[in-house]
DNA sequence: TATGAATGAGTATTCATTCAT
DNA sequence: GATGAATGAATACTCATTCAT
């Protein structure tokens, strides 16, 4: 499929990658061009279109590529000794802060693709992010020790609550950054609010 | 500033606004072309321009009307008079529904808006949402009996658990009806769930 | 359907006129390009397609445009109070060489189009072609005399041969012109042939 | 000139033949692609353009090659015993169609080729055009008894209207066979009618 | 001889915006 | 106020041809 690409060497892989995804990033999928594409990344027209076929399966493409990097690291780094949930928890937040500012770019295009309206590859884009959530819900909660939890509520609806309140707090936080002038993010007072939800869920669900 | 539009008999408004509401709500902001909207508005391309000065300015105006119509019908409908904050989310989840089967448009432009990713209008929405929820924040907490809460616990911090877990619940509705074939949404099932959350919530975090 | 355009005062549709039919004539339809057309006619690239919304209908336009020209200055010509069939030959044949003198390129373009593999007009314009000599076949042979004819042959297939010879000669006479250096037509030479082929024919179908 | 190519083995050079003249039999010259050609060809591109220099070198060697190898099978079978004009035209017609059956591809392209309004092959295409209608011109009257014919007329014009009068019938079943939804051949009307024209003819230029 | 990556000018069409009327 | 003709840069994508390997 995309072997013609795949065997080009590292570095103008790399370029042509970070020049389409930070386009992608910054515009969204109907409005990035491939003008600027090839342009950001010092090749010709016609190339990229021998690499990709089209638009649509290079961004297809590149989706791929930065959920298969980001779920590498991820969930490579997960402390699956780690029994405990909000433990597990405050592991996988610290790790994804570490990603976050590692390849900020990157996460930056798989939100805003999956948030893409364009009906060209909404259909698609939704469908591998499901395919994605599926596998990964499994890890997160792998091994978990769930005798903890009171046992007069539905596990299930509990978790649900839990993961609720960090993705919320995540996407907030990031908004805030957006926001700020000085896209600065401030990490120890996240922390300290991090703990104190803990306490509070600790306190309502555990036994 | 668009008081030139605002001097028009209503009729005139109503089907210009609807024409450009229809649009955008169908399209996006890039996609959604002036010149449909002039042909479905029945008036000349000229004329729009005249009124609105171009195309940012007439979806923000657009989004400031759309968002005061909705906030108008929403807040007059809930009912102050419970002082029990469980009753009153059913009561405000209610009223959403209702609403969201009166106005499909005016939400799906809204919500169209909000997750478009056209950098021309994306900084300016994200502010007005953020201004939106600050004042409707407070309205839905007025008058709440906060006694019935447990005392250990930081309050503010249990309501925010408490809505980001009805939020959360209500996108991953909407992106399931997205999602089915039929685009039809099964309210009964909804109802029992939500019902399930309110007694898991009620057991963690009231006295 | 192209009002917008037969609006425009003569001067303008005229420019743009030649200027399509000379670009067509010259390349085809595939070939033709629309920016050569603007360029020729000194109008904007947006305003071709704002009169004729795409390069298919433009062109449809442009043969049925020429086909009208020719037909109506063809067809009034024609003396329908000459009976004999090779008297009225001899002045329709004088009429078209007239015509082709003064619409080269109108001719040139109709022939063109006519055998234009291009898939993407082929079909409608065969149709044109066959309801154009559906109803032109009839007004050649209106009042002629056939009592002039062998009464032992099927006249239909008569005329069939007559008109074959004379259109294989035309065909030829154009292909000369064609691959001559000079572009030139030798009128006399074609004149006594003409009237050769006359004399045989009438021999042979005559009575 | 394309000796590197002639030196392929005969395998090779089928496999490219043939993958050449399918794509332009079914795309014209300009709509034809090199890409294509090499990919069900199953060489390389850059081989292709070793072996013919460019693609108007390679549509004309194909050209020359299909005329060939038609000219070759159509005149080795005509039956040069025959002296009788119209058996001769009847012959001549049979194998045609026989050919025709044989070859559809072959003929394709060469009735393409002769109708591309490609400036680029044009003039070349229609000089060689003629060249092979003069060399074949006197070899299907090879040895025909021409003193059956009334001596009254110009026997070289009378053939012109003879094979007018066939080229034009056959002309125009290639168009209603084009325009007919099954594509079919209806042989034996066509037959039937050849017959009658054929008597019509011998009435009118026999002795 | 053989490969296929690389080029870049070319294509039709769209669209927000302007401005003379 | 109201019109809609006019603009031209922008879009994704194609394709014959070249050339280093």
């Amino acid at each position: 499929m995309f072997s013609k690409f795949l065997n080009l060497d590292q570095e103008k892989q790399d370029r042509i990658i970070n020049a389409a995804i930070k386009e992608f990033a910054l515009k969204g999928y109907d409005n990035a061009s491939t003008n600027e594409i090839v342009k950001e990344a010092g090749i010709s027209k016609g190339l990229l279109f021998h690499y990709f076929g089209n638009k649509k399966q290079m961004f297809l493409f590149l989706f791929d590529h930065c959920c298969k990097i980001i779920a590498d690291e991820f969930y490579i780094k997960i402390n699956l000794q780690e029994k405990d949930l909000f433990n597990r928890i405050r592991g996988a937040i610290l790790i994804k802060t570490e990603l976050l500012n590692q390849y900020p770019n990157l996460f930056k295009f798989i939100e805003e693709a999956y948030l893409d309206e364009s009906s060209e590859i909404k259909i698609e884009i939704e469908k591998k992010v499901k395919e994605l959530n599926d596998i990964n819900f499994g890890k997160i909660y792998d091994g978990i020790d769930f005798s903890k939890f009171r046992s007069d509520m539905d596990i299930k609806k509990v978790l649900k609550i839990i993961t609720s309140t960090f993705e919320k707090l995540g996407e907030e936080e990031m908004n805030k950054v957006k926001l700020s002038p000085s896209h600065q993010i401030d990490y120890e007072r996240i922390q300290v609010e991090i703990e104190e939800y803990f306490e509070i869920l600790m306190k309502a669900f555990y036994k």
